[in-house]
DNA sequence: CGATTTTGACCAGCGC
DNA sequence: GCGCTGGTCAAAATCG
């Protein structure tokens, strides 16, 4: 609504050239800024610009990262990405449609998508509804305010492994697309995060996962296969989740990476200027330069009209 | 046998 | 109001 709505696009093409041994690195290569990749939805729909610029150290006004990201990582039949959703809701412009409702964190960052706030039209005379009603009402309730963020990967595994548990739920054909979608849960008791998964029809060979919420709890450490061993320390300790960390699982074999807090309050954006940088190094597997000089160069921001 | 996946049904939001 | 679509539920099937 207000012209303060700003969406965030990111384009992270790290690995892309990293050598990590044997394997071909995966790559989050692309974007879908129709349909994925808006940070803004992710930080629950309402975002300062400047400041989330600021917090990567990009300056505000680089107008022309944004046109490059257009032209660069054009949004290949974006709609196409993820079936109905971006072309029914999202035509031309992806947040103009986006409703988003920035009252505040709990505003619908699934907004531009399905679920909506589910009049609470008396819970109690359900009557000739049956409880599944009503819990389907409370959790769509209570998934509005979960943060998300989704990214693309390249990789022929669908699920890729990103050290926690999960337990698919449901999955579902996408329209336009012969992939279908699957829905993951996390495991742990009381964890609300949740995550689908799809591939890319435009490149079959990529990988679109969509977290949403935040793990409450650490890295299950009883992760069977390598999958535990591979995440930093940082990652294992007890670390704040409840401040809002991200994590950007690519592939177990790689890297793992957690997104500054800024997720979860936007306001609190602006408290991430160069830090975030420092953050996100001490997050990436590979040492030297680590990931991070990738994924924030690259990381382009883009203000749809 | 418990955990997880599969799959059809159901529900809500949205556009026409 | 209707049809379409995305998201979720839950029973059955499958797996380890």
């Amino acid at each position: 609504m207000s012209n303060e709505r700003r969406d965030f696009y990111y384009h992270t093409p790290f690995l892309e050239d990293r050598h990590l041994d044997a394997k071909p690195p995966p790559s989050i290569h692309g974007f879908d800024p129709s349909s994925y990749m808006s940070l803004t939805e992710c930080l629950h729909g309402s975002v300062d610009y400047n400041s989330l610029a600021k917090a990567f150290g990009l300056s505000p006004s680089s107008s022309e990262v944004f046109s490059s990201i257009d032209e660069n990582s054009k949004p290949v039949e974006a709609r196409d990405l993820d079936g109905g959703n971006s072309t029914d809701q999202i035509p031309a412009t992806p947040n103009s449609s986006v409703s988003f409702s920035s009252s505040e964190a709990g505003g619908d960052e699934d907004s531009g998508k399905t679920k909506k706030e589910p009049q609470p039209e008396n819970p109690e005379d359900g009557g000739e509804y049956s409880n599944k009603k009503d819990k389907a009402k409370k959790k769509a309730e209570k998934r509005q305010k979960e943060p998300r963020f989704a990214f693309m990967t390249k990789s022929e595994v669908d699920h890729l492994e990103d050290g926690y548990r999960w337990r698919k739920y449901g999955q579902k054909a996408v329209k336009n697309s012969p992939y279908p979608r699957s829905y993951y849960r996390c495991t742990t008791q009381k964890c609300t995060v949740k995550k689908r998964v799809e591939r890319s029809f435009q490149d079959p060979s990529t990988v679109i996962t969509t977290y949403e919420g935040q793990h409450n709890h650490p890295i299950p450490t009883t992760l069977r296969g390598s999958a535990s061993a591979m995440f930093s320390h940082s990652m294992l300790a007890p670390t704040p989740m409840s401040s809002g960390q991200i994590s950007f699982p690519h592939h177990q074999e790689y890297s793992f990476v957690q997104f500054p807090a800024a997720a979860t309050s936007h306001q609190n954006i602006g408290a991430y200027p160069q830090n975030v940088n420092q953050h996100l190094h001490q997050q990436y597997q590979v040492p030297d330069y680590g990931l991070l000089q990738d994924i924030v160069p690259s990381m382009f921001f883009r203000q749809e009209p």
